[in-house]
RNA sequence: GCCCCCGUAGCUCAGUGGAUAGAGCGUCGGCCUCCGGAGCCGAAAGCACAGGUUCGAGUCCUGUCGGGGGUACCA
């Protein structure tokens, strides 16, 4: 990566700089570089002479220049190609500005990176786990679940590019109350079709969604519920709208591009005795204990914790903390992952601590769990905000939302905004603005690469191959407007760093803006296909490919779609 | 009450302890003999408040004020 080579340039200086004894001795902080917020100051600048020089005055009393530090480290800094120049700049900074022939050579690297440009090698052997949406499975999912998916989607997506092994998970909550509810609702209605009035259950689902269901039950198995015992009926019925439901959040999620790998189910939890295990573990390391008749997991003795959580109930039922430790138990003993996140709303942000007690009491490193915690979205129309609840049916779903505005805006503009961010979604401007939508400039600015290619293909141009014989020609990429674009383009790999250390990926669309609008500076300053210039407009085509690889690479890890037409 | 998150441009939001704080939308003013005008160029406009740490704070700490969420033997 760009970034670890300048800095590891810099570190070198250092060393050879003490060595010379140009430089004090001083333990070599981690040498920073960043992009200055100021053109002028270059592509790239390190403040690393400005920390030691306040490193060495607490160590040693020592008052020092920052600047001679700078320049010290400026004089023993190794030759490299990728640096034009490196200057002493301001208080001690040094600003680094990359070669033009080096920028130039970089149309190559991305060309043969093709579809995997951006990839940066920081996990391998890592086997990382993200779980995400895990929706209650009681019908479609509301619509502040597509930030969860475009969430969970989106890290597991650059953590793929990181080089880590991923899992996408899906736990289905098919064991508590709440299914439990949705059970005799769906026997309800059921019934009712049938021509039989059964009471509704008074904490049911009285969403039409689960007239549907109960049709698809009549259709595949008949009458026959209704000549059994309704225990017996119930638990039949269980196992057979797990089935229904999932089929039904699979093609959900599907129509936003979101696909698991796994679909987990909470009460294989306990058909499989892992509650009952991973109880008795904690039981054995002295985490559990008996009081008012119930089992508690002593939380309180971990710090955030204030007092301890029930886990089996005095009426020897299991709270849904006890699936929480079991399926965990899971993820970290019997699948072994390196690392979990667990994208949740932040309404469980009262779970956290707990689940960091629940680590340490199995003693695990709480750090391998990671929870993402988003904010939740609220629905305005007409500046008034809409509440909807599954419960009372008025549901607005994740599809009604993509009827409206489609996959792509949804994904892009709910990824855009920081995770712990309230994101106010006013629906009538989401729709009437979807003109407007920076994912469409940014998907236009895609077609219309492609459709420079195409018109190039057609007056002769070998776009495909030209990268391979005539690399030369890219020292004709003089202008400013093409080395900005190869800058930007070059910026990829930071980005997808940055996404997978802050393990949020929002940072993507503004960065697919930035580019889309370097690009369309270049369209503006360069003609591209020129047949008076033909030496040039093969350099700017192997350009304008390498653009629209990078342009697409981000698109899809954000999960929306690089059209080539619009 | 206690805990967590958020207060940045008219609106919706970015912003990695660095140098002169950005984008989209909106507003105002410009640009089509030329590869896609879903485009381009320009202008006005901002870090809630008060302390502190630091060579340097929108960013870290404390407090105040505002907004949201959480505080069950529910999930």
């Amino acid at each position: 990566m760009l970034i670890d080579t300048l800095q590891e340039l810099f570190t070198q200086a250092i060393a050879a700089a003490q060595a010379k004894g140009d430089l004090h001795a001083f333990d070599v902080p981690p040498v920073e570089v960043a992009h200055p917020k100021q053109e002028g100051h270059g592509d790239y600048s390190t403040n690393v002479a400005l920390i030691a020089a306040s490193a060495i005055r607490q160590a040693t009393g020592d008052k020092v220049n920052p600047r001679q530090l700078a320049q010290a480290i400026l004089d023993n800094l190794p030759a490299a190609d990728l640096i034009g120049a490196a200057e002493l700049a301001g208080p001690g900074f040094i600003n680094i500005r990359l070669s033009d022939r080096w920028l130039q050579s970089q149309v190559l690297t991305v060309l043969q990176a093709s579809a995997h440009f951006g990839d940066i090698a920081i996990g391998q052997d890592q086997r990382w786990q993200v779980e995400y949406v895990s929706a209650n499975p009681t019908g479609p999912i509301h619509y502040g679940g597509a930030r969860n998916a475009a969430l969970g989607d989106g890290l597991a997506n650059v953590l793929e590019a990181a080089g880590y092994t991923v899992q996408r998970e899906f736990y289905v909550n098919d064991a508590g109350n709440q299914f439990g509810y949705f059970i005799e609702s769906l026997y309800a209605r059921y019934a009712e079709l049938l021509g039989q009035s059964v009471p509704f259950p008074e904490n049911g689902y009285p969403g039409e969604y689960l007239i549907d269901y109960a049709r698809q039950v009549i259709d595949e198995y008949g009458d026959k519920f209704l000549h059994m015992d309704k225990a017996a009926a119930l638990a039949e019925l269980r196992e057979i709208a797990r089935k229904l439901v999932v089929v039904m959040l699979r093609a959900e999620l599907d129509r936003i591009g979101v696909q698991f790998d796994n679909w987990y189910s909470e009460q294989t939890l306990y058909d499989n005795g892992l509650v009952e295990q991973a109880l008795s573990h904690l039981d054995a390391r002295g985490e559990l204990v008996r009081r008012d008749g119930a089992v508690w997991f002593q939380a309180s003795k971990y710090p955030k914790n204030d007092k301890d959580e029930v886990v089996v109930r005095s009426n020897g039922i299991p709270t849904y903390f006890a699936s929480d430790i079991a399926y965990h138990y899971d993820k970290f003993l019997v699948r072994k992952f390196d690392r979990v996140v667990n994208v949740w709303g932040v309404d469980h942000q009262g779970h956290v601590p707990r689940m960091a007690a629940m680590m340490q009491a199995f003693g695990l490193d709480p750090d391998r769990l990671v929870i993402l915690m988003y904010d939740l979205v609220k629905l305005v129309r007409d500046g008034v905000e809409v509440k909807l609840s599954k419960r009372a049916g008025n549901l607005l779903t994740i599809s009604d939302v993509v009827d409206e505005v489609g996959a792509d805006a949804l994904r892009f503009n709910l990824l855009t905004r920081s995770p712990e961010s309230v994101i106010e979604f006013d629906l009538d401007l989401a729709v009437a603005q979807t003109n407007e939508n920076p994912v469409y400039y940014v998907q236009y600015s895609h077609a219309r690469i492609c459709s420079i290619l195409a018109r190039a293909v057609k007056a002769g141009f070998d776009v495909e191959h030209d990268g391979e014989h005539d690399a030369t020609l890219l020292s004709l990429l003089e202008h400013p407007s093409e080395l900005a674009l190869l800058r930007k383009m070059l910026e990829l790999e930071e980005q997808v760093l940055l996404a997978v250390e802050k393990l949020s990926p929002h940072n993507l669309p503004h960065y697919a803006i930035d580019l889309a609008k370097t690009f369309n500076a270049f369209y503006r300053d360069c003609r591209v296909v020129d047949a008076a210039a033909p030496e040039l407009s093969r350099a700017r085509l192997m350009l304008s490919q390498a653009a629209r690889i990078v342009l697409a690479r981000v698109l899809r890890l954000m999960g929306v779609s690089a059209p080539e037409s619009m």
